[in-house]
DNA sequence: CGCTCAATTGAGCAACTTCAAAATTAGTGG
DNA sequence: CCACTAATTTTGAAGTTGCTCAATTGAGCG
């Protein structure tokens, strides 16, 4: 089920200059030359994009990279039985696009945003330019193999974790990665059924998961926000004890 | 549960030189100029491993990069829980330890013999050479963007099928990949316990549903041996007919 | 033959899913 | 702001899947 789009990711142009973007120091662009970057600069293209709104869908070829600038995408994939598997969420500095790029394939994941997100596109012609800049290349390979062993990882937790475990490992991760407000609630809110698809559940079986961590009061709820009371405890249930 | 090592990694030397290594060529090694090329060969050694055997084992530092000349490694990782998950099983052409080589971490998985194997180490000095040619980072950047492509299916199949779709595919993916002897059973051959270690479920879960097909005719046994009797049936079950 | 390890089978139990229904929340137009 | 509708969340209960434990059989080996 893929939601409508609710604008068509209007262009903004903010101070501009990829040679002054803070965002770039964070991914694979950090090291290039001012001349390379002027090029990517000029033209590269801002985006907004609404909460809920697809940013490319599986099976597209895409026309080019993304670079995260603001927000969170979820990056998820339709398996055979139809059913949304979120394989992870990428932050602010994370390229997207860049496997595609690599191999020349479509793409095998759908993006689309949790929140309301700030996304520079970079024309795949730019991109040519980029594949050629050793210091591009080589921190990208470290990149991709970094995702890799992290892929393995979620993996063998998939495996081999049950619900419980891999529900107090997402909240442990979602606190550590995307912080909380003044009272403590995670900033990135999710549906129930955005979690369930990313523990790979039934979204009951999830929904009375939550419940149970704050009957036995390790959550605390605020609508969609969550907030982590015991983290001791949490941190026991994710390694398996009973 | 680490296997005992057998031999000590005998070295052997056949015809020697990488320049006229057949196997190279599914690498990202195939575009290496005959100089490179022959500062590899002067420097690697050719290895006899013999099944069961562990190459290098999950939090070791690796000292060169590996590639498989002949037979088959299993590339697995111990889970929280002490469980072993097989990630991968690589094959004749592939290269091991990149990810550690280009990231400069200890390496997050075991690999071990499936069968009687030569594997060339390349000895890490070796590797900064390669680490610096455009083509050989390009090629590898191609291989693991698919790498992690492979990764996220994985996944996906993990959180969503269960056991039954699971095997349906393993098998499938295995008649493909490592082929059938003239009776038509597979030619790579797993224990109960390894085929379990790759459907991430316990050993009688496996042999159950091992021992389910073949009542239903689906596959027949020989030892170890599998022999896929009814390809459509199979697919079917991967897809999740019921 | 006795030892060890892999494979198999059975039975009970725990985890998870599904379907159905109720309660709550969010969104929309007046 | 309220009322109405739609969507999400919650809960219950029954059914299925898969796991664990224990016992048995079989295969390979000195």
């Amino acid at each position: 089920m893929v939601r409508k789009l609710k604008n068509k990711h209007p262009k903004i142009d903010k101070e501009n200059g990829c040679e002054n973007c803070i965002i770039r120091h964070l991914n694979a662009l950090k090291d290039l030359d001012n001349i390379t970057l002027a090029h990517i600069s000029d033209s590269k293209e801002t985006l907004a994009i609404d909460k809920g709104e697809l940013i490319f869908k599986e099976g597209q070829t895409l026309k080019g990279l993304y670079c995260v600038k603001q927000g969170n995408p979820r990056l998820s994939k339709i398996s055979d039985n139809g059913k949304d598997q979120i394989i992870r969420i990428a932050s602010k500095g994370e390229l997207l696009g860049y496997r595609t790029l690599v191999s020349g394939n479509k793409t095998n994941l759908s993006a689309v945003a949790l929140n309301n997100m700030e996304v520079c596109f970079i024309p795949k012609e730019q991109i040519s330019k980029l594949i050629d800049d050793k210091r591009f290349t080589k921190s990208l390979l470290v990149f991709i193999s970094n995702e890799l062993k992290e892929s393995d990882d979620r993996l063998v937790n998939m495996a081999q974790q049950n619900v419980k475990q891999r529900l107090a490992q997402l909240l442990i991760y979602l606190d550590n990665n995307f912080g909380c407000d003044k009272k403590g609630f995670i900033n990135l809110s999710l549906s129930r059924i955005e979690i369930s698809n990313i523990l790979g559940t039934s979204k009951e079986g999830c929904i009375r998961m939550i419940s149970n961590f704050r009957k036995e009061n390790l959550i605390d709820l605020k609508g969609k926000k969550i907030k982590i009371i015991n983290f001791d405890a949490m941190v026991k249930i994710e390694l398996g004890f009973t």
